[in-house]
DNA sequence: TTGAAAGCGCTAACAA
DNA sequence: TTGTTAGCGCTTTCAA
């Protein structure tokens, strides 16, 4: 052990004992809220832990009364606007609650899901979060064999055997098309992402749009697109190359949306008046594009939240069984989409 | 205590002990890889371990004095590209030393940085990093009294008592400078961040790089920005609204330069063949522009790994005495600069 | 309302 | 090389 470490952990629940004339238990009560203590006894402890600088020792506590605040949080990697946002949600629920966030990122241990989940398990936090994109079959097999706390953040577990937060990804991509149609739009190109759930899903409603308002579907109106920034740039090049572009493109995230928007500016035609741009998302650069985004919001703030009280619930109530919330997206309307006479 | 929780840990040193035929000691040593374990016992010990399911509890093996494998790392938030390159060099680095990363935002308790601070050191991890431009004094003398190893990252303790990694912003922001006087540019604007160490240093060698050339610095061209993006945007309107305007405008940030380029567009004019635009720091989004933004790049990655390997040299020797590691900064040129016939 | 005592799972002297 | 013995700082019975 260091000198530095032992300079640094002086005082103890004895210490404030000793100082106030109680038993380290009472010490012990006080901090605990418990209320077999009197009332002039917690005062005159909690005076003197305040003068010592008493800390509690969280190992000590864990050790003692087995209960960890930590709860671990596994991403691909912090990256993207998306992830902020959705951590942004977890962090301060998860500081109303008290709890610690402890990071694990895929990245680290690709090599094998399951003794990665196995470590977690077995580490220091008591339950885990996941976001995680392409989240592999295995993890999900891992997971539910080890009988250990855990949500899923907008992403769905088919067989229904984990809780899980999502928003509804078809209805937002459905109204974004609706209002496009409505605009007057009926050449709508549609970008995908990466052919996820939630990515699918924004496809198969852009489809459902256009049919019920019998407009037929065009396969070339269709792109593929990764959710990156340069595939929306590429893909747009693509569709406005088209004998007959479009007038209208949906792209299945934001930061693709804003590499279509960097495309048209680049062949020389406006946004809105020559091409209509709608993304999904509502990352907080989707308000500083110039013009600004009309896109479909996620709360991912506060699909973050949720997912941290869901998995506080199971910790709490570890038999309730799994449940997916579904939280409702939002067309938020800018300057991005013009009407067509 | 919860069923789950039961079920998932119940695996303890003297299970292994007892079944292996060894005291808890030696298994401990085992797991510890002391060298005074008999090869043979050694084996057996791992073997029952593994058969049983054996997983090391953390929380006693701090408590006990060993050492735990997580270290803290303290943010204002994720919300930027630059936060995020620095984890992940953080997070990189710390994989391969195998530790974990507890998150800590200054969000959650900013109402007392001296308590927050001892939590911090009283909790589960073993030394802290930090990455917090607006670090108020109070944290630094808290944290020197604590004696608890930490590491400044891109922030410096002017008093010399702290391990800190930053890059040469005098020295970036001079040649970024001296790049676009060389260009031909005299009219050179400079729009600052929030006025922390780093920012100040970059106003300074902009001055330095002007003087040198016998160019006057002008009053009306340094301009308040924030570091966001709004702030260069609003900045550079007003910049260019004045009778004599710059013909280049370095901003003392990226996001700021990406609010430039959207001003000086909207105004109708061109980028770099009207007005030359150089950020700082290189964030991914940088060569995403259009056109590509000319930017000092600060090794964000390699400090996010060398603030790491900071705090693990002082977590092997405690008594080293603080040191301060300058990484060198890096002009990028693309495409937003022109020179001036 | 309080204190005494036991123990959480582990590490680290000290013996053997 | 191994076991024994003390704790680490705390929570939690059980008595008083």
């Amino acid at each position: 052990m260091s000198e530095r470490k032992k300079i640094s952990q002086p005082v103890t629940i004895y210490d404030v004992a000793r100082e106030a004339g109680v038993s380290d238990a009472t010490v012990s009560r006080v901090f605990n809220n418990k209320n077999n203590v009197r009332a002039e006894t917690r005062e005159r402890v909690l005076k003197v832990a305040e003068k010592l600088g008493y800390v509690a020792n969280l190992q000590a506590r864990m050790l003692a009364g087995g209960k960890s605040n930590i709860i671990g949080l596994l991403v691909p990697g912090l990256d993207t606007a998306y992830m902020a946002a959705i951590i942004r949600g977890i962090d301060l629920e998860l500081s109303v609650a008290g709890y610690e966030l402890l990071l694990y990122t895929t990245r680290r241990r690709s090599a094998n899901e399951a003794s990665y989940l196995q470590y977690i398990a077995n580490s220091v936090s008591y339950g885990l979060l996941l976001v995680v994109p392409l989240l592999s079959q295995k993890y999900l097999e891992v997971l539910s064999d080890l009988t250990y706390p855990y949500v899923l953040i907008d992403e769905v577990d088919e067989t229904n055997t984990s809780f899980s937060v999502d928003s509804t990804n078809w209805q937002g991509a459905y109204d974004a098309t609706q209002y496009l149609i409505k605009l007057g739009h009926r050449k709508i190109a549609f970008i995908t992402g990466i052919p996820l759930h939630t990515s699918n899903n924004r496809l198969e409603a852009y489809k459902a749009a256009l049919e019920e308002s019998g407009i037929l579907i065009r396969k070339e109106y269709i792109a593929s697109g990764d959710f990156s920034q340069s595939s929306g740039y590429q893909q747009t090049l693509k569709l406005m190359a088209l004998s007959d572009p479009p007038t209208a493109i949906f792209a299945a995230n934001d930061v693709m949306a804003i590499g279509v928007m960097d495309a048209v500016r680049e062949l020389g035609m406006d946004i809105p008046a020559d091409v209509s741009v709608v993304g999904f998302d509502d990352i907080p650069q989707a308000s500083t594009t110039h013009p600004k985004l009309t896109t479909v919001r996620q709360p991912l703030e506060q699909m973050g939240r949720e997912g941290v009280r869901l998995l506080l619930e199971q910790l709490e109530y570890p038999d309730r069984p799994p449940r997916r919330l579904t939280l409702a997206t939002e067309l938020v309307i800018r300057d991005s989409c013009k009407s067509i006479k």
